[in-house]
DNA sequence: CCTCCTTATGCTCAAAGTGAGCATTTATAG
DNA sequence: CTATAAATGCTCACTTTGAGCATAAGGAGG
């Protein structure tokens, strides 16, 4: 039973690192099965702030120290309890999260406690544009939303949901707005595409396959919020250098770049940009294994904020294929 | 398990209208005298969002339709229960709170229950630049500031507070960026520049003048939080339509994003990148009360957000005088 | 050593978008 | 009828993009 209004507030933490090819997620199991976001409590008597709470269990749980952090999103919705209630042992009270996103430049560290890296499109195969057009959109995903859109009561609301679809996947013409990942997951997940959908309503049927692999409680939602942020983010604020090594070739930026905004970068393009930037610099040293002609190594250039009204990195698509 | 200490989840709500020249905000008095953002508790028995709790309690406490809403930042930091427990008798329990961002076109509809409406400029006077460089900022900030990185223990230390000044005020150089507007208030905050700094550390002797309006507790930084938000969002989304009126001039549009943004806008450029924009359509009506030729009467056009991938509106800074 | 393949880098060109400012039009106030 | 105040129209030089072609420098295979 819900006491006298018991409230308590969980944190949780998407964090993420890139492997040249993918940007990997740290998850942990839960009791489901499904894998779940790092989790933990926030004790209003010890925790002066949600961050240090944050990076205090973080440390504990996954023997991992967190380097860039930054709030996310506080999620309150009635209806979360039931699934989390297992993942916390906190039967009854009312639990809001405050979603973390966090970014480190190291998958070498397998971290403990049982957590695993693991590429976050297997949670939104949809969103992966970099060779071509997900073959899940065109095959499960248009004509189930063509069909939700068909079933609506009034013609009104028929085009209200033609529109949303459209706006959301792109299609008709429209084109893919890859920041939308929030807007598509919940509108995915209102039209019962998602595993977690048909969970949290009790049916018994399966989600279509194809859909990606469910989380725990809504998880994947905070993930959507966290991937959304992540590709606004990376234009407007060099905050791709957070999860790179200290020296990388340019290609291994474009591709960790691509990597999180989910398209292919013009490369030339790309390297114009970059390079008016000032936010990279030679160091006259090469990577020879790149298969080809060797590439220098650069370095961020941390000055770089001091100089302009630090902006992020151009991301020019690459267009026909 | 879980400390059982005391939670409680405040909303706490930034309402902005613009009336022409100023951006609007919707404050309460509060105990202590300065003040304060509308604020109330989260019920977690009753309310099933948060969002929901936000425009039940506005609409109860200030008889007011909230319209746009966007949440903003949880905060949370221990410290803030000492003003905070005035505010709303909840003496010893931690409290944190959810911010919110709404926007209204109506500040005709004068808002009960003791509310009021305030230019926030009040508040924040150092972020008017619209007509000029505001004086505080060379009179009282700048000398301020650079009198604190002189008094910093290392060299290195006094290199890096300069750095955050620069980048804070533009100074030296640097150009003003408009939405840093948090990062300068906590460097104010810090540094002890604003009367809250001095209160929340018990101290007894006055702030500079000058530095604007205290208000309760943290709202001050809250209210900061908004601006740089909306700041940055009117750019890349539409949302001032939000404020503005069914009909509205291209001028009193250009008036309003300029309240926003804080600096004046090149007129002819404003308007060429929001023809192409094809958010605004003319009605054909004219508005005569200009004082000059008369301008025609606008509307904004909804279809428009289906049409492109929706950004916001262009703001072509006007330099020189 | 020579040739082919692969990836890194350089450069060019046209189209589109920006920053500044001059020029016209249409009211209102003497 | 004239001076003023805005609203609108339009130009021009300069940057920034979008697309691609061309060259350079390793490694593998003959």
């Amino acid at each position: 039973m819900i006491g006298s209004g018991a409230l308590i507030v969980g944190l949780n933490a998407v964090i993420v690192a890139v492997d040249e090819d993918a940007p990997q997620l740290l998850v942990v199991p839960s009791g489901e099965g499904a894998p779940a976001l790092p989790f933990g409590p926030f004790d209003p008597k010890t925790h002066r702030t949600f961050e240090i709470g944050l990076r205090e269990w973080v440390s504990e749980q996954a023997h991992f120290q967190l380097g860039y952090v930054e709030q996310l999103y506080t999620f309150g919705d009635m209806g979360r309890e039931a699934p989390l209630a297992e993942l916390t042992g906190t039967d009854g009270a009312r639990v809001i999260s405050i979603g973390y996103l966090a970014l480190t430049p190291d998958t070498s560290n397998p971290p403990e406690g049982g957590g695993v890296w693991r590429d976050w499109y297997r949670f939104f195969p949809w969103e992966d544009w970099r060779s071509s057009e997900p073959a899940v959109i065109a095959s499960v995903i248009a004509p189930a939303l063509r069909r939700w859109a068909d079933e609506a009561g009034s013609p009104g609301k028929r085009e209200a949901r033609r529109d949303r679809i459209r706006i959301a996947f792109g299609l008709d013409g429209m084109t893919w707005n890859e920041e939308r990942v929030l807007d598509r997951y919940e509108l995915l997940y209102e039209v019962g595409l998602v595993p977690e959908a048909r969970r949290d309503r009790g049916e018994a049927d399966a989600a279509p396959a194809g859909m990606g692999e469910a989380m725990a409680s809504d998880h994947r939602r905070i993930l959507a919020t966290a991937i959304s942020r992540l590709r606004a983010k990376v234009k407007y604020r060099p905050v791709v250098f957070e999860i790179m090594p200290e020296r990388f070739t340019l290609s291994h930026l474009q591709r960790v770049m691509e990597a999180i905004v989910g398209y292919p970068l013009h490369k030339q393009n790309f390297r114009r940009a970059l390079d008016r930037s000032g936010f990279v610099e030679g160091t006259g040293r090469m990577e020879a294994r790149t298969g080809g002609r060797p590439a220098e190594l650069f370095r961020f250039r941390r000055e770089a904020l001091r100089e302009g009204p630090a902006s992020g990195l151009a991301t020019p698509r690459l267009n026909q294929s």
